[in-house]
DNA sequence: GCACCTGTCGGCATATCATGCCATAAGCGA
DNA sequence: TCGCTTATGGCATGATATGCCGACAGGTGC
């Protein structure tokens, strides 16, 4: 019998455990995410039956979140990427959470992380062009509530982008 | 007729433009990379055949890059995200580009960007615990070609993650 | 050792979908 | 107004998704 491990769980989504197999369907369908059930079955190595109970599953209990479409960003006209540091005033938890629904309604901002180190948060930003990006910032995030301070790093080149969340470290653990 | 904007192009990638249906689909696959092609067409008021080629013209143009299926970081045991800004020493451009592969191949590195500023190169690692990343930090990060220094920011709270591109930005311009 | 229970598999039937082909309608220029 | 170009919609066919069934293996208690 395959065993499977539980290493995720909350009160709202069913018991899941993690097998090769299961890791194997992660890991195809974060490489693409359109692979038809008779082909991802084909490459796991089970017939589609199975295989789409496992993927409705995953689904089911938060592991797979979502499936997107990846745009190219120069192509739609997002020729530039900022990552943004902000410091917030100390002491102003209510003020904090304003800046981060604030921040979840902005769309140009595609990420936001609350951070250890030098700033408070750390955004990533997307924009036509500079001329956006000094309407946006002086327009909007300088007058965020909070903020005492913002610092833009802008992307130059990209190196690696959205690359697969790495799964080997499950390798060892399940068998 | 509808008129379709050149916004994009490359020697290798058909010509394209992008109006109103285009924008329409390139926004419903960002929010669900796997909806049908019959509730995709549904959804941006077309029939299944135009809306197909349409999703076909996008791809070969390469506007869309892939499907990807989004998992659950905690879900999948990947506990900690860690941002880490690394400066290189200069005038070493074939080391740059010796660092620049290195960290390709490591799959705890999911993005990483030349960028202004303080540091040189801004990653995102993502590792199941300090174990790991202590191991990945002093064990590969350090003693990565032409590194000189490395300081690592540990994401504490994810506000937003990988939200959709904005796509806003089109509509004034296309008619 | 045997019966039973549980969990997972594979096969099958049916509804839904993808996809290529063709005729048609709408804009555009001569 | 007449064609030319471009995109649309309908249709036929083959592929796919999905629910249901029986089969089978591992574990458990008698």
């Amino acid at each position: 019998m395959i065993c499977r491990q539980v290493l995720y769980m909350r009160w709202d989504m069913p018991k899941i455990s993690l097998d090769v197999i299961d890791r194997k369907i992660l890991a195809a369908l974060q490489r693409n995410g359109r692979l038809s059930n008779v082909e991802l079955a084909d490459e796991v190595g089970l017939s589609p039956s199975p295989c789409l109970r496992r993927v409705r599953l995953l689904e089911e209990a938060g592991m797979i979140t979502g499936y997107h479409a990846a745009l190219d960003r120069a192509g739609v006209g997002l020729g530039l990427t900022i990552f943004v540091g902000v410091k917030v005033e100390r002491h102003h938890e209510e003020e904090a959470t304003a800046f981060r629904e604030a921040v979840q309604a902005l769309p140009e901002v595609v990420s936001c992380h609350l951070v250890s180190g030098e700033a408070d948060f750390l955004l990533q930003v997307v924009v036509p062009d500079l001329t956006a990006y000094e309407q946006l910032l002086l327009g909007t995030l300088l007058k965020l509530p909070a903020v005492s301070d913002i610092r833009s790093n802008f992307a130059i080149q990209t190196v690696k982008d959205r690359a697969p969340l790495p799964l080997d470290h499950l390798e060892a653990e399940a068998r």
